[in-house]
RNA sequence: GAUUCAGUAGCUCAGUAGGUAGAGCACAUCCCUUUUAAGGAUGGGGUCCUGGGUCCGAAUCCCAGCUGGAUCACCA
């Protein structure tokens, strides 16, 4: 990167840098800094009787400095929080060389750089905790600059705010932000206490092809790939329901994955194009049996994260204590809307959907007619947690045909927020059934449904073998998190949500230039004039270029000979 | 995809009869031995998102585009 592209405060910051050199320190120093406390640790524990903490070694980023003479206060911030430090010039530096103290920390740290402290505890005249340094040392300069959020009772000033900055620089809005460090420990703590709970029932964690030459076990369009070797088209996979089913045919009577998924459709606050799921599979049950485990395990969840069941969501707070509430498809359609579709067929369902304004088109089948009639007229009333079971055949593929009602298969989804948190099913074991089903896919693939499932002989013949009965289950590990930590939009529970690509401005090489008869040294003053490309150049009124030239050598105090407006003259010409 | 709002200093934001671009914090220099978002003084810092247009003159008005937010529709 050449120097002129950068900011004052970053070339102030590289000039700290060189000082630093030049007073033989380094700035990234090789050798570990031992820390023997944490900031958090220290606010709760210090007391000033007992006169502990008086020999800490604690590292961490400079949030702030006060610099007042001799003496000055700096924060410093570590993982776990911030402490306020004392330096007094005449503790950093016994001696008489006072260079450590005026130079070094006055002028040569900066805020954002991390600095290892050791000193003690005490507590100030204003009775705020801090650490009366004895010394310090620089462990990794900062060439940046932080935006500065302060905070008084709870209140914010100049907080970094813009949602795009913050996903497309993660790391600066963790350090600035520290409620966003909150709600990613205890998305981690979500998959932890579901890990743990799986564990401790002796279920197996494995893990499933992530490129797969068939997509399957969902609804929904894959990413398409290339394989060099093998010439052959991958997918990454939607679902990974069906690999788990072929390890139950093949034994293993509990298994589960924390899955990442891909699903090529749009974006928005509840849509990212890779999403995490939880898919567990378990022998010789029904979903009567996986509602209980789903329901037990949420709460534990909810407990785990927030101590109580109860949780804050918006405007709702939101109860996950057990046992939730049951509605079959059919009844809380009934229920919202007062209409019994239980007995209908496509043409009376269209009707219906039209008649409740529900939003539907020509490829629906009567299965996705129902899910739009339930999506628009009960989703958005299901705050609490709510199971909804017996869902229509059309549309569950994978599920097996419900034991007493025809035309339903047993299947629940767990709604919450007006949200699907998980899905699952009495898992479809009978092969020709399965076989059928996936040959209706198909049809609905004639028909224009691009979600539409398709065929894999490979699972077939796995269920040929013989699968026990088994239920299988889905759940939303963004969609949980979310509720779990009130984010409003899944961008707020993945570090690194999906952007639209930054577009730079297009940059001819310093070659194309200096053929030109332009020397190096200038190529970037020309392309800081706005001049990117020799293209651009070639259109340049010669006059104004020069002026602009010698105004930015002026101002960028680059001390280069100003070229004559004739040379430049020439340069322009040069361009065929 | 539709609608709508927005894009000005490192950060948060002002900026209308179209007429030399502002504040606070951050940064620099100087003064100061304990400050609680903020000690005092002085100063530097801008492609006003990009490209066209209207105009003597555009951050401002018009058109197009880019990017993002919000709401809505579809997938988890």
């Amino acid at each position: 990167m050449s120097l002129i592209e950068l900011s004052e405060q970053e070339l102030v910051r590289r000039q700290a840098l060189e000082e630093l050199q030049k007073l033989g320190i380094n700035a990234y120093p090789a050798e570990k800094f031992e820390i023997n406390a944490t900031t958090s640790e220290i606010l709760t524990f210090y007391n000033e009787e007992s006169k502990n903490y008086q020999n800490v070694s604690i590292a961490g980023r400079v949030m702030s400095r006060r610099i007042m003479g001799s003496a000055s206060f700096a924060e410093l911030q570590d993982e776990k929080g911030r402490i306020q430090l004392y330096f007094n010039r005449d503790s950093i530096c016994t001696g008489e060389d006072k260079t450590l103290y005026n130079t070094v920390f006055k002028r040569l740290v900066d805020i954002g750089d991390i600095i290892g402290v050791t000193g003690y505890v005490f507590t100030t005249k204003m009775g705020e905790i801090s650490i009366h340094v004895s010394d310090f040392k620089m462990l990794s300069k900062s060439l940046r600059p932080l935006p500065i959020v302060k905070e008084k009772d709870g209140q914010l000033f100049d907080a970094f705010t813009d949602p795009e900055q913050r996903y497309r620089n993660r790391s600066l809005d963790l350090i600035v932000n520290p409620n966003v460090k909150e709600t990613f420990i205890k998305r981690t703590k979500v998959v932890n206490t579901m890990r743990n709970y799986l564990n401790e029932k002796g279920y197996l964690e494995v893990e499933t092809p992530i490129l797969q030459p068939l997509y399957g076990g969902a609804a929904a369009r894959p990413f398409k790939t290339h394989h060099n070797a093998l010439d052959q088209t991958l997918y990454m996979r939607i679902a990974n329901e069906l690999y788990l089913k072929r390890l139950v045919v093949g034994g293993f009577d509990g298994v589960y994955e924390f899955s990442k998924d891909f699903r090529n459709e749009g974006m928005d606050r509840f849509h990212n194009p890779e999403f995490t799921q939880m898919e567990l599979y378990v022998a010789y049950k029904d979903y009567y049996w996986m509602m209980d485990l789903v329901e037990e395990m949420v709460e534990q969840v909810a407990l785990a994260v927030n101590g109580t069941t109860q949780v804050q969501v918006g405007d709702n707070v939101i109860d996950f204590k057990r046992p939730w509430k049951r509605y079959t498809m059919y009844s809380a359609i009934q229920e919202f809307t007062g209409i019994d579709i239980s007995q209908m067929n496509e043409a009376e369902l269209r009707e219906t959907a039209l008649k409740l304004k529900v939003g539907i088109d020509e490829t629906m089948g009567k299965g996705k007619l129902i899910d739009s009639i339930f999506g628009d007229t009960c989703e958005a009333k299901l705050i609490q947690p709510t199971f909804i079971m017996d869902y229509p055949i059309e549309m569950s593929p994978l599920a097996k045909k419900h034991r007493t009602t025809e035309g339903l298969v047993e299947r629940f989804e767990a709604i919450c927020n007006s949200k699907e948190i998980c899905n699952a099913f009495s898992e479809l074991n009978d092969p020709i059934d399965q076989r059928q089903r996936f040959e209706g896919q198909l049809e609905l693939g004639k028909r224009g449904d691009d979600e539409a499932m398709v065929l894999d002989e490979d699972f077939l013949k796995a269920l040929e073998f013989g699968m026990p009965p088994t239920a299988g289950l889905g759940i939303g590990i963004d969609r949980l998190s979310m509720i779990m930590t009130n984010s409003a939009s899944i961008q707020d529970v993945l570090f690194f949500p999906q952007m639209r690509a930054e577009k730079k401005a297009a940059k001819d090489d310093n070659e194309k230039y200096t053929a030109l008869g332009i020397p190096a040294a200038w190529v970037g003053v020309i392309q800081k004039a706005g001049y990117n490309t020799i293209e651009q150049l070639k259109n340049a009124n010669p006059n104004k270029l020069h002026q602009e030239m010698c105004g930015l050598n002026k101002k960028l105090k680059l001390e280069l000979p100003n070229p004559k407006i004739e040379e430049v003259k020439v340069w322009v010409e040069n361009i065929s």
